[in-house]
DNA sequence: CCGTTATGAATGAATG
DNA sequence: CATTCATTCATAACGG
């Protein structure tokens, strides 16, 4: 589902701007735009499935006629909703990796703060990085060094899992001051299986934005 | 492009870095800013009708197809592992979430007790919910945001006088985001007008919405 | 190409 | 609030 060859790399010298020349304009940051985009996307698609889903529903007599000359983006559908962002995520360089390992090797746990400035400014000579980047290198690091022990108690101790706990163990989420009605609104998205289910539930899956737009606005606008 | 990967990972940077010649600030005029707005905020209502009204005709004439709720999907996973996810976090739904934005955009800092009792009364109609994941919720909301702002305090100037640089990040150091041909899939729902049933062929009608604000929204990929 | 795997990033929840 | 932990998601890198 790649595009074809990875992102186009330096992505740079275009300005796609149409004119915004001298007039009076706003700037949006990458992520700003990224997040329109996705959502947008995201939305389109859904709205697309939608319609699409309800009418094979709808339509059992009168679907002779569905006549899709029309290429959808498969690409996007069948993934869900990434994708559609380009978006590139960082990668050590070896060096850095190397100082990296090195620094976490030393024991100290997360760097913090401080530290990670520095280690920032300093890995930053070997390539583009930022102190987010190592601030969740450390974090993951750490986690993944964590779980990689803890799964290897080698022999004995098999426990086996004892999940067959489908709902959550501790269910903290759910109080039972507030149980509320059999509401049939989309129960939960937690199941984000995709793929074969064409099911609303899937869908509405997707429907994550991360916007902060105020899509609160005047339905009746639209749907007077 | 044999980009390796030791190399200077062309990735990252922020947006008007640009680097010598590169610069891809996104601008957008006021205009485009509302449409995108206004088109995002259709989307989010359509869909929403959408799956009101799918469910509202599947439930009297589907009653035993498709099985929503699905406790659990476990598509992947492949090295024995178990994992009956059975999905112990809470998730916001696409709804929740937008509600969620909102408030948090209207300014007001962590809601008090009370308040967010009736967010939770309230978002509790869009799915599971609890008092205490409203409440993380806006910690969390808060803290990330502050987070990054401080992590990206750029200022935005159009300026676009060629800064040279983006490899000495000492301070700069932004977080890494996209950055991207601006590739967002669109396809057309005009197409999906053809049939005829009276709710949905309403809302596809507002599908069809604002025009262009397109620098950078390109159909052709998929429309070819 | 296509499916895996490794890992960067996002985020709900917990702790101080 | 500030930090940190844990889990999950998305994707770059890799092998077939």
């Amino acid at each position: 589902m790649e595009w074809e060859k990875p992102p186009p790399p330096p992505q740079q010298g275009e300005d796609f701007n149409g004119g915004g020349g001298g007039i009076f304009v706003k700037v949006m940051t990458d992520e700003q735009m990224e997040d329109l985009r996705k959502q947008i996307a995201v939305y389109a698609t859904i709205c697309e499935q939608l319609v699409e889903l309800h009418k094979s529903l709808t339509s059992q007599n009168d679907l002779a006629g569905v006549r899709y000359g029309n290429p959808y983006c498969d690409p996007l559908i069948t993934s869900g909703a990434h994708k559609i962002t380009g978006r590139q995520r960082w990668t050590p360089t070896p060096m850095q990796l190397q100082y990296l390992e090195h620094l976490f090797d030393q024991g100290n746990g997360t760097p913090s703060k401080q530290k990670i400035k520095e280690i920032t400014t300093e890995l930053a000579q070997h390539g583009q990085i930022s102190e987010t980047n190592v601030y969740n290198w450390f974090q993951n690091r750490r986690a993944r060094s964590k779980r990689k022990q803890q799964a290897a108690p080698t022999a004995n101790n098999v426990d086996s899992e004892v999940e067959t706990e489908v709902e959550s163990p501790n269910e903290k989420t759910k109080k039972p001051e507030e149980s509320q009605p059999p509401r049939i609104l989309c129960s939960r998205t937690e199941d984000l299986c995709f793929q074969s289910s064409q099911g609303i539930d899937s869908l509405i899956g997707k429907m994550e934005l991360p916007g902060n737009y105020d899509p609160y606005i005047h339905q009746d606008d639209f749907m007077a």
